[in-house]
DNA sequence: CTGAAAGCGCTTACAG
DNA sequence: CTGAAAGCGCTTACAG
């Protein structure tokens, strides 16, 4: 397949391949006439500016990499999406690294692509943006970088999150506006920073409720669905019933669901259950799962328009943007008024 | 940062650019001397070969699409990480794209990344490569491309499946020899594909066993959780009770599991219940669900074999490579003797 | 086995 | 407002 060039558009405009460039790059300074002329045979001939050669003489690659710990993951997706979507709409490309800190040879891979295809920025996403070697890299190679939801305030790098702990606060206070006292609470694992943020949340919310925190009814899970099922039968043994369980993600939540229609309790009318995500198993189980919506997608987008902002790029010496996005509560069948 | 060349490697190394590209490229005719001092160059200055560079003079990406309809998916996810993964082995790299043919402008997208980013190839993913104007559009642009699990033969475009036929035979027989002889079936959307093979080697295997198909346990789902719940619900009310239900996909057999709970059903001692696919949340389920793993990464690694393979990009012409890979049928404990 | 020349298709920096 | 020249960092095609 013969690919048209910029000489071929040139010549067939009648102009010279400087203008033809001023037109697709959108610039100023070209008569309105040949503009229009130009765009004409652009149109025509199907033209599309040859990515790598404009990258090659303009040191821009219009190429953002995200860099991430397990693509498989529903979490993953979402990120990837957004990052995706927002990418299209700037011009850019998005290019996915697998990144495993517990092999060997990661930094090498990350060092290659970054420097082999010319990244004009990176997004982090967690758990790995919380790895200090893998931070030092990135600053080290100078190359901008954006983290998605971190643990700690970045001292080098662009960061963008959602409050954890006002989520978590929230979700706490909807279930005491409901009459819930006796309130079960599931953490995620110590190796994801948000765990600690939630429970923070949790115990805020109950502390200014005046309401006082079992500590026999607070245990440690590991954000999966089965270690939900499992602390759900610890829960629900408990000699004093609860009335609700709070868990910190929605596979936990749907754990404690299923362990709890396997003793026959009803949910929401005996117990509520609410987890934290909204994953989209979420919404598929029955009842559906009181959650708050992670702004997962729309932190991804953002961190793609800190990269891409022209302002950003220019001056980025020792500037880290920071940008806190809204979830959301979205109150769904499995809580309700306690019993 | 200032970036490495081939010129600085090959002036440290006292030898042309030339000879610094035979090295890096594994090329031979150079001297095993030389080629080590060479390497040793390489890595001191931690050199990179600009790909951008490497793309404009050979005519060669080094880069691979994948495109997909729904890149959120699980689905998605499992194909996207096999691609990515064997893409990294061979040095290269993925593009996603998202298309979606419902919405305008999908050609436009479609012919622009294949022309800026100059793809070597496209690997096309369920169910937009049953589209014919899609196939038409990279066959007539010319570039090499794959399609995952299609509908039916390609004429022009390279395949790799598997036998959901096969599968959903061997599924059946499994039933079959555990004493089951009310069978009930869920459908897959008449959309894809795969839903009718799925069901043709249902009834295949019942026919082989003499076994009677009863009409009024054959439903239509449409793949999603939620018509697994409602089916489940028509099934569970015959009134000459089903001793199995096989559903066209675990998503569904997950939603009859759901509804034989809430009936106080015993799975899988008074119910077996099978799906296919072996999505992540049919081993978190509680039982797990016995199904079918369909090898998806696997499926995008071959793709990405066919395109990568040096053979192929030479001699294209009018040939369509086909591959079909093997499933499993993986037994759980969603299944058992009949009662 | 090794290298000098030319070129890939754009953009940058400079003239006019 | 427009264009000629030079160059981005490699590889191809050709010599030797």
């Amino acid at each position: 397949m013969k690919m048209v060039t910029i000489k071929d558009v040139a010549a067939r405009a009648g102009v010279s391949p400087k203008t033809v460039s001023r037109v697709i790059n959108g610039e100023d300074h070209v008569r309105p006439e040949i503009r229009d002329a130009v765009q004409k045979v652009v149109a025509e001939l199907n033209y599309r500016p040859n990515a790598f050669a404009r990258s090659l003489s303009s040191s821009r690659s219009y190429l953002l990499g995200l860099f991430i710990d397990d693509p498989v993951s529903g979490y993953a997706a979402d990120v990837q999406h957004g990052a995706l979507l927002r990418c299209r709409e700037r011009s850019y490309h998005l290019v996915v690294e697998p990144v495993e800190l517990q092999r060997q040879g990661w930094e090498d891979h990350v060092r290659g692509s970054i420097s082999s295809l010319r990244l004009d920025g990176a997004i982090i996403a967690p758990p790995i943006c919380d790895d200090a070697r893998l931070l030092d890299l990135f600053v080290q190679i100078g190359i901008p970088h954006v983290l998605i939801a971190p643990s700690t305030e970045p001292k080098n790098s662009g960061a963008v999150w959602m409050d954890d702990r006002r989520a978590a606060h929230e979700m706490t206070q909807h279930l005491i506006a409901q009459g819930h006292r006796r309130i079960g609470f599931i953490q995620g694992p110590l190796s994801h920073s948000a765990s600690g943020r939630r429970e923070e949340g949790f115990r805020a919310a109950m502390g200014e409720a005046g309401v006082t925190v079992d500590e026999s009814a607070v245990l440690r899970g590991d954000f999966t669905f089965r270690s939900g099922l499992e602390l759900g039968e610890t829960l629900l043994d408990l000699p004093d019933a609860l009335t609700a369980i709070f868990a910190s993600n929605d596979d936990m939540a749907l754990g404690v669901l299923i362990t709890a229609m396997k003793r026959g309790i009803a949910v929401p009318e005996q117990l509520s259950i609410s987890g934290f995500d909204d994953v989209a198993t979420s919404r598929a189980a029955w009842p559906q799962i009181t959650t708050i919506r992670q702004p997962k997608a729309e932190m991804a987008a953002a961190a793609v328009d800190i990269l891409t902002d022209p302002g950003f790029r220019k001056q980025r010496v020792g500037q880290a943007p920071r940008l806190m996005l809204p979830h959301e509560l979205i109150t769904r069948g499995s809580t309700g008024k306690a019993p």
